[in-house]
DNA sequence: GTAATAGTGTCTCTGAGACACTATCGG
DNA sequence: CCGATAGTGTCTCAGAGACACTATTAC
């Protein structure tokens, strides 16, 4: 451990603490939610996104998804970072530097009774979580612009309607049906099989490439 | 200030410390150049990005700026955030997160003597520096391919000629004439002034809108 | 056959890029 | 006039979007 001219080391010097919080997204009733938690202890009952302080040998994905877990009782995804949230008067409790994180999940993953949001029509959040969850979502929106089903939500094989309606879903609006499949087909190859025990024409399956 | 049951404040629990580092970019004889600074003390004489502890009451911004007077003697720029740099192993004096900031000024505001490398052959930095130097001149130059000279480097009045030679410099490489003009257009108004005593045809003068 | 869904051919519009051309200065 | 730089007309190509059409199943 490194130590100064007074055999002080770093963290003898008054800093600030560091937080994750995780606006961990899902497609809920054909719409993008987030999950939340109503906080306990000083301002109990509030709403905000499950988050940690980050231990001194952990990592921010490490503190990221120890905050689900221990918040939401959800395992193993991995969080992406957004920034740093750092004005400081948003936590009364100290000076707290906040780092962002966003995912994206099955509805599945979510246990039972997790309470969501329609992000586009929230409640106001504790914090300055409402300016994450937008930068969460415009993230994941952006990436649904650029890929077919970045998040790996849907199954190893599926039909071009599946993958449109959760692009559908992510997106919050319709999308024009010719223009989308020929938009994404460029990322995908079909598996040969087709999807069948449904009304109308079977429609083909695809897998993602690379 | 809060405490908890045990009178603790959230200072009192051991957590890392943060630092900024800042990869200021410059255009030097038309290329893009990073800023940088040779450090002392520990490790002395390895080049580094100027970089801060981040004081308890002091905002990252805050922070950025104060690196960049005390190791390069420069005021009164506005940083972006990059992403923070977490790697347990990042740093050996202790475990510090280092959140990257990047800045662009002209090559007027380094004061005479400042240390630089041109982006894309520089020599090795110290710690993970090397990273946030690529990443800063990935943002720098995604936001030059997208609006005319953002970060406001040429003077109020400019020709299509002048704003093209920087856009080259920043983005590396030769830019088409006609397609580069008739792409900035949309976000300039002549002022109805030329460029007179050169040789050639006098250029029009513009400056941005909005 | 009909209803329903899957998938495509094609037209238009727009923007990027390439190329060559015209325009206007100093000398 | 010439050399040099500024600026434009136009062609082609590619992708987005709109529309209508064809294809293939269950019943």
């Amino acid at each position: 451990m490194w130590r100064d001219e007074t055999g002080r080391s770093l963290a003898d010097y008054p800093h600030p603490s560091v937080a994750v919080d995780v606006a961990l997204l899902s497609v809920v009733d054909g719409a993008l939610h987030v999950a939340l938690h109503r906080r306990d202890g000083h301002a109990a009952g509030e709403l905000a996104l499950p988050g940690t302080f980050v231990r001194i040998d952990e990592t921010l994905a490490a503190a990221a998804l120890r905050a689900l877990r221990e918040h939401l009782g959800i395992t193993g995804r991995s969080p992406e970072q957004l920034r740093v949230f750092d004005d400081p008067a948003r936590d009364d409790r100290g000076r707290v530097l906040a780092v962002a994180h966003v995912d994206l999940v099955g509805a599945d993953v979510l246990p039972a009774g997790t309470e969501t949001a329609a992000v586009d029509r929230r409640p106001t959040l504790a914090f300055d979580h409402d300016a994450m969850v937008a930068a969460a979502a415009e993230h994941v929106r952006a990436r649904h612009r650029r890929e077919p089903d970045p998040a790996g939500l849907l199954d190893a094989e599926f039909t071009l309607a599946e993958l449109q309606g959760l692009h559908e879903a992510v997106l919050g609006g319709p999308l024009p049906k010719d223009t989308f499949r020929r938009h994404v087909l460029a990322d995908l190859e079909p598996t040969g099989g087709v999807r069948t025990g449904t009304v109308g024409k079977p429609a083909r399956l695809y897998r993602r490439t690379a």
